[in-house]
DNA sequence: ATCTCGGTTGACCGAACGGTCAACGCGTCC
DNA sequence: GGACGCGTTGACCGTTCGGTCAACCGAGAT
């Protein structure tokens, strides 16, 4: 018996833990070249950067262990050796994600100011992450009726949803918690959306979103929305109109 | 060869060209005979209800023609002698959706009023539509990644995009394009966005997104929203305020 | 020199895949 | 009655799937 390395456990409980994946990116001469042994990429990132490009591109369940190892240039077998299945290697893929996805907010949600400073700077950091990272909020939202990922990606929501609800608490604190969770969605569907939605976008309005014309066109608009919501949450602060909540007509 | 009734041309483009699904009733001969072989249900609309299910559950390429026949009870041959092939299957359901779409706005885009009778009676149309089949909505967002499937989809978002266009134009005719196509992502994305995320909001906030007290919640939001919007638009059109009269638009 | 051990390999497995095929039941029309 | 054609069936095809396995390799440690 072998024993797979670190994969004995791993295979019953979820983590693979995945080996470095840092230093650097490497130039990544050609796809499936032949490499001679493990230089500067180790294989495993080279196996996690295959299946990161596929995954967004096709889909979790669309591709296939044998995509990834020839697009990594390396031996099936490897796949399932350093990440156990190809569940783990998705999960994998999904970390990596994560760690950008929070070291890309965190100054963001760090810095201080006043509130409408620190939602435009939110929003200007997640319009700047999402519209660099199109394929993996696509990913991420095809998996949305995908029970076991809810667990994975909860974690980059909770942070957002935490700031969102602190920061508009301050300017509206009787408002309550409904305030904050429908202005989380609508700011960051109105982020996100445009995004992921890029592919189809092109063809019902002109042009490419996630170029700079229309992404700073994108820009300006969240932020001019998110002044209008802030301009109005003060404007029902100052002025304690108790009533307004409209019950809805049905 | 036995010759597959309509699909035998459709092996080599790529359209299979499905067979009529809206046929219910029998098609010339005996029409009071209450469907001697088949009851109730025919084969075919079997299958693609089963087909719905599974491509909403898991996604296009997750589902299998065997898992689809198991679900419908029907042989697996069936999938393709009805549907040609996955992908016919699959552009069916999609056809199929489109039509109950279209259905589900089209009182709301036809009625006239106001613009802001307008808005708020086809964000509520939308949202009746999008929370009661969020299901669907999943099954194209997880699409958003694969091109072929983009022009099916897109059209059920033009002449949404249409409508806002030609609205918003006509509370804010200098505004030009930019605003139309800026608010048409950020409304359809707050309204879209609560639905396809349900499942991974209801573990970020409390409750079911799509369950009365939240959907009513959001409901109530979104038409804010649009006031909001209107609000401000008629507020910057302030100098050529000539064109009050209800132009007639259509 | 031998042993160990993590990384690597190609061959291999059973299952499941999409799709096909010949045959059949049965109602319809000549 | 017989030919026909549609819907249906189970067996079947070649391919690919996720995953396993024994063997192998080169570098350190002893």
């Amino acid at each position: 018996m072998p024993s797979p390395p670190t994969h004995a456990e791993a295979r019953t409980p979820k983590r693979p833990v995945v080996r470095r994946a840092s230093e650097r990116v490497a130039p990544k001469t050609s796809p499936a070249t032949p490499r001679p042994t493990d230089d500067a990429e180790t294989t495993s990132a080279r196996i996690l950067e295959a299946a990161e490009e596929l995954f967004c591109a096709s889909g979790y369940a669309a591709v296939s262990a044998g995509d990834v190892a020839r697009r990594a240039g390396v031996n099936k077998a490897l796949v399932f050796y350093h990440f156990g299945n190809m569940r783990g290697l998705f999960e994998a893929v999904l970390e990596r994600y994560y760690e950008a996805h929070r070291k890309g907010l965190a100054d963001a949600l760090a810095e201080g100011g006043d509130v409408r400073a620190r939602m435009h700077r939110l929003v200007d950091a997640y319009l700047d992450f999402m519209s660099t990272h199109a394929r993996y909020a696509r990913l991420v939202q095809a998996q949305l009726s995908d029970a076991e990922t809810h667990a994975l990606v909860e974690k980059s929501f909770t942070p957002l949803y935490r700031f969102i609800e602190e920061t508009l608490l301050e300017v509206a604190p009787d408002e309550g918690e409904a305030a904050a969770r429908q202005l989380f969605v609508t700011f960051s569907g109105a982020v996100i959306n445009w995004c992921t939605y890029a592919p189809l976008l092109s063809r019902v309005i002109g042009g490419e979103p996630l170029t700079p014309p229309l992404l700073d066109e994108r820009r300006a608009h969240v932020r001019w929305l998110v002044d209008l919501v802030l301009d109005a949450l003060e404007r029902r602060a100052v002025a304690p109109r108790a009533r307004r909540a409209q019950p809805s007509r049905r």
